[in-house]
DNA sequence: GTATTTCCTAGTAAATCGATAGGATTAATA
DNA sequence: TATTAATCCTATCGATTTACTAGGAAATAC
């Protein structure tokens, strides 16, 4: 299941991209018209921008904005950052690999088999989708 | 991220699946082999047969045993019973469809769009695979 | 210098997960 | 029939994660 930290996530970038100009976007704003509670979505927005997906601006007049083009944010960065590994068992992750500890044999496993397939099909969607197919842009 | 539940109910059909033989398997010769918490495979084979994946004889002798061929054990069902919906967010499920409480609608909802595309991926991966796929048989 | 915004740390209630305990029930067999 | 060996069933429990909230520090526009 898709954690709420990364549904709201993907809701606030497509809102940044769609405003499209050049002033900086407030959590506030964002928070209201989404109905995401504020409070959660400056942590959410503020680890987006310790990724580098998101700039920011303090004080008045200031807020989030993308750093790149809505065509540069690629899905698979975006996931990663908000909700961990694509990949349904760290076995098979390839950003954040982890033997099993109940596994002797990886190349044998059936669990193994499968979720490489299932792996490589959610890849092939995020590798092919940026922020820019969300928003519209 | 795959909970060890549904880990170790896969790894148990395949287990099971390969002794092939028409004596029912006990659980505490799966959990020996396979390196799972004995009394979490009981409660786990348990859900499987009371989904009707699997069959049990109990006293001496007593077991598990598959109420199909491996081919026609289907992964969709398997995840469906062991994992829950095999969408990332309930309202873009087939089984187990909700509404989001924040999202006044869905035909434009960036995330929805996304999700639509991974649930299709990962569906057609579990249609096109039975258990005979990942016990060889 | 005041209002407004992000930044940062901490904490917390509720749910879920992974596992365990212990006894009831059923069946084979000596 | 008594014993043994298995599943069945309910309940519970500690640890972790999730979804938030609180409150103040720091920076910036005006």
């Amino acid at each position: 299941m898709l954690s709420k930290k990364t549904k709201y996530g993907l809701k606030a970038l497509t809102y940044i991209a769609r405003k499209e100009g050049d002033e900086p976007v407030r959590v506030s704003e964002v928070a209201k018209s989404e109905n995401i509670p504020p409070k959660f979505l400056e942590s959410i927005l503020l680890t987006l921008r310790k990724s580098g997906i998101l700039g920011s601006k303090k004080g008045k007049h200031g807020g989030y904005y993308l750093r790149q083009e809505p065509t540069e944010v690629k899905m698979t960065d975006v996931m990663r950052v908000l909700e961990g590994p694509i990949a349904m068992v760290p076995c098979v992750s390839l950003n954040f690999y982890e033997k099993c500890d109940d596994c002797p044999d990886e190349e044998k496993c059936s669990v193994n088999k499968l979720m490489i397939q299932v792996r490589d099909n959610t890849l092939e969607v995020f590798r092919n989708t940026t922020l820019a197919d969300l928003s519209g842009k």
